[in-house]
DNA sequence: ACATCATATGCATATAGGTGCATATGCATA
DNA sequence: TATGCATATGCACCTATATGCATATGATGT
């Protein structure tokens, strides 16, 4: 199976993880000692984590060295641009979000 | 039990239901007619929503009136943040952006 | 009080997903 | 080839969680 990029952000552990590859190629070991799982689990996170598009893999002798991809993190992004009005309140230069929402608003409330 | 923030995004159907409350406040039975499971999975999802800090309610007579908080969106933002310099490689004109980003980081960044 | 509508919750069920252990695979070097 | 290190995977187990059904709760109007 192959989890979206909520799910697969949805783990802590594996939050560590990504979070572990922030600064940089790791290879699994370090990122054992990094999160304090079984190495086993890690190899698994960091499956889910190249399913989803979250990492890219180089092999490196008998090392596989992992590093951070942007596509996923763009896309929360991008799922993040809908709701920046919530609390970007004043609208500088981002007075286009605001007006698109305020376009398709529904007035359910009233009818009552 | 009490789900967090990248936990609650990770169902499918619960994105769902913030995406029906984009644009302004809904009663519990607009938003089963919009993702289309039971009325009482909605309302479970909005329990969830709601303990994660996703929504607020407003009782309107019998019903009630669900919309998005801000706080939660900001979190993805600024956990996004760490992120950024994997694809944000020049800052055109989006200046004011990551200005605004700046001020109001409130996670502490660790040593690097 | 009663009937009705809107929403929430207990229960049962099914499935998904995280973990460790043991083991397999893959690479490198003596 | 044999040995050892690094990583991946099959298996079993357990917990979490999404869902529907039936029902409870709560508010409104007759």
């Amino acid at each position: 199976m192959h989890l979206d990029t909520f799910q697969t952000l949805a783990d802590p552990t594996r939050r560590r993880v990504v979070d572990a590859l922030c600064r940089g190629e790791r290879q699994v070991n370090d990122i054992v000692d990094e999160v304090g799982i079984h190495q086993s689990g890690v190899s698994r996170h960091l499956r889910i984590l190249h399913d989803a598009g979250f990492v890219a893999v180089r092999p490196d002798g008998q090392r596989r060295l992992y590093s951070l991809k942007p596509a996923p993190f763009r896309e929360v992004d991008d799922w993040l641009a809908k709701y920046r009005g919530l609390w970007e309140a004043r609208l500088d230069r981002f007075g286009a979000v605001l007006e698109a929402r305020q376009k398709q608003r529904r007035t359910r409330t009233k009818e009552r």
